[in-house]
RNA sequence: UGGGGUGUAGGUCAAUUGGCAGACCGCCUGACUGUUAAUCAGGAAGUUGCAGGUUCGAGCCCUGCCGCCCCAGCCA
């Protein structure tokens, strides 16, 4: 990440709101409102995919953004209980028999090794159906859904009774024999023998399998989580993460942890700040790349992984106020380098989650077409033509403005892939942003823009080396030179050519899952009006 | 910060020119031996965001607040 400004100090911004912003609406449902899915398009343009007949397993709970009439809003939808059927029979890595005591229960994912058995599960009641002398509830434990069937006359009375006490949400033990049955969600379901209510759930669980609003689901959070888009959505948030790992210890990086707190070196608003015993304030970290290139000149390649905080007023779908960032520092790198790298690290990742998780990239109902076609090389424009496209295409900004979200929009629309902007002019970028040597009004940066809409993923630049310039630009833009006598030691002593970048989290997060707003990405996000759950 | 929107039952939304505040989902009661957004019958459920004002009468009109959502700038 970079800041565009001196790093230490922040600017302030301001701005507002978040929101939901939900692609129009979509598939009408009984009673209006309602949409599901569509098509996250830019700013401008909605795009409504056709309506579908309904599906009874596919459907989910759905946001409905309380501005109806905005432009783009996605849908946001929760989830249904069965549309985690896919889930269930998705690659597994993690649930080892060795992992479990003996005698133990079993996870709704393993059921099918277990055809025939009889088995205990452990789970949460998301959907009871009765017809009189047969009834139905639906279990999720996380790992899969099923279905487990109570046939009152084969059943002990007081389990049968135990059955009409059961609410959405309830914790249960339910034991019995696992059978294949094709009229159960899934293929497979459980003929109940016996049921222990764990935990009762009074009737007022707060997410009903229909559409809220984001405030309520913002507000219910922590369940929320349980519905299966937004396991879906975790799980490839998970297997991203592991993938940034594997990449970059497969080519030999090293981590380094950067610290959360650190002295602010300006003033400027946009920091949090917190009392730190007699040092005065501290401040959450906005980035760890100046410590990275300390550790690049120490270990060569490395890379950040970490939260990172900004007190920016920012209320877009692209903001949070804690995100997470992944900052790779590599010595030797220059600016060309530094792109390549960035090209094959995302492609990486959009390519891993198309292999391991194609079961909850279905869940989301993303594209997975779009996703192939991210192979390297990204397109590259340099400032200016970027600046011609966007004016021929009706544009008014001019060169040496910075690019806005409709320019941005404007450039990608022609992709679809990824596309590399480089070589800002001076003024627009950080201080520490080397000096591009054909073109002294540019420095050597760049900025990833996702397709579809999705804006500025990674923003990365060669660093200047050179002592004296470096010390002129800290001059330039006004800063501390003392604050910053540890950093310009890493060009007194043995510079050294290098670049990096950062690359936010969540947004590619969103991107990949095609959810149109990074707060939905996250587990417990920040806003600037949302600090709970 | 600026522009736009919005606030009515637990949830999502209706309510014509100012005239008895409604629907669906969920919830409760009952029926039903293969449901799967089950279905059918019945029921409970409201200080219409807050404070004033106009009016015989305000969810609706006026004034002022507050909250939230969307977009923009800043950035990842």
């Amino acid at each position: 990440m970079q800041t565009s400004q001196p790093l230490p100090h922040h600017e302030e911004r301001n701005e507002q709101d978040d929101g939901d912003d939900g692609e129009a609406e979509c598939e009408p449902r009984a009673q209006g409102h309602v949409q599901s899915e569509c098509v996250l398009v830019s700013s401008r343009g909605t795009r409504s995919p056709p309506s579908r007949p309904f599906d009874p397993l596919r459907w989910a709970y759905t946001i409905v953004g309380s501005a109806r009439d905005a432009p783009r809003s996605t849908p946001h939808r929760c989830a249904h209980p069965l549309g985690i059927l896919g889930a269930a029979r998705a690659p597994r890595h993690s649930h080892d028999t060795r992992d479990m005591p003996s005698a133990s229960f079993v996870r709704i994912a393993e059921l099918s090794a277990h055809t025939g058995q009889h088995v205990l599960v452990r789970a949460w009641v998301t959907h009871l159906r009765s017809s009189g002398k047969i009834a139905f509830a639906v279990l999720r434990d996380g790992t899969g859904i099923c279905q487990t069937v109570f046939v009152k006359n084969q059943l002990a009375a007081d389990v049968w009774t135990r059955f009409a006490e059961l609410t959405t949400e309830t914790s249960v033990e339910i034991t019995g024999e696992v059978r294949a049955e094709p009229r159960a969600p899934g293929g497979f379901e459980i003929g109940v023998t016996d049921l222990t209510i764990v935990g009762a759930s009074p009737s007022d669980y707060p997410i009903q399998p229909k559409e809220h609003g984001i405030d309520h689901l913002l507000d219910n959070r922590h369940l929320w989580l349980r519905s299966p888009r937004q396991r879906a959505i975790a799980v490839i948030r998970h297997e991203i993460e592991q993938a940034i790992h594997d990449f970059f210890y497969e080519r030999g990086f090293l981590r380094v942890d950067t610290p959360i707190l650190t002295a602010a070196i300006g003033e400027r608003s946009g920091l949090f700040a917190t009392e730190y015993f007699e040092e005065g304030n501290a401040y959450l970290a906005q980035t760890g790349q100046l410590y990275g290139e300390a550790a690049a000149a120490a270990y060569g390649k490395i890379y950040t992984f970490g939260p990172t905080f900004r007190a920016e007023k920012s209320k877009t779908r692209r903001h949070l106020t804690e995100f997470w960032m992944i900052e790779p520092e590599v010595a030797w790198n220059d600016s060309n380098d530094n792109m390549r790298l960035q090209e094959d690290f995302v492609a990486y990742l959009v390519q891993r989650v198309i292999e391991r998780r194609p079961a909850e990239l279905a869940e989301l109902e993303r594209d997975v077409d779009k996703l192939r076609r991210i192979t390297p090389p990204f397109p590259r424009l340099n400032y200016t033509d970027a600046v011609a496209l966007v004016q021929r295409k009706g544009s008014d900004t001019k060169w040496g403005d910075d690019l806005g979200a409709e320019d941005e929009a404007l450039i990608v629309e022609d992709y679809d892939k990824p596309v590399f902007v480089f070589n800002y002019p001076k003024e627009e970028k950080a201080f520490y942003m080397k000096e591009n040597p054909d073109d002294p009004r540019t420095v050597l940066c760049d900025d990833l823009l996702a397709p579809e809409g999705y804006g500025e993923i990674i923003g990365g630049s060669q660093r200047e080396d050179d002592y004296d310039k470096l010390v002129a630009r800290i001059a330039e833009e006004g800063l501390d030179r003392k604050a910053y006598e540890w950093y310009l030691d890493l060009r007194r002593y043995g510079t050294f050519t290098h670049a990096g970048f950062g690359l936010g989290l969540e947004r590619t997060i969103a991107w990949i899952c095609g959810i149109q707003h990074v707060r939905e990405v996250i587990a417990f996000p920040r806003l600037m009006h949302r600090l709970r759950p």
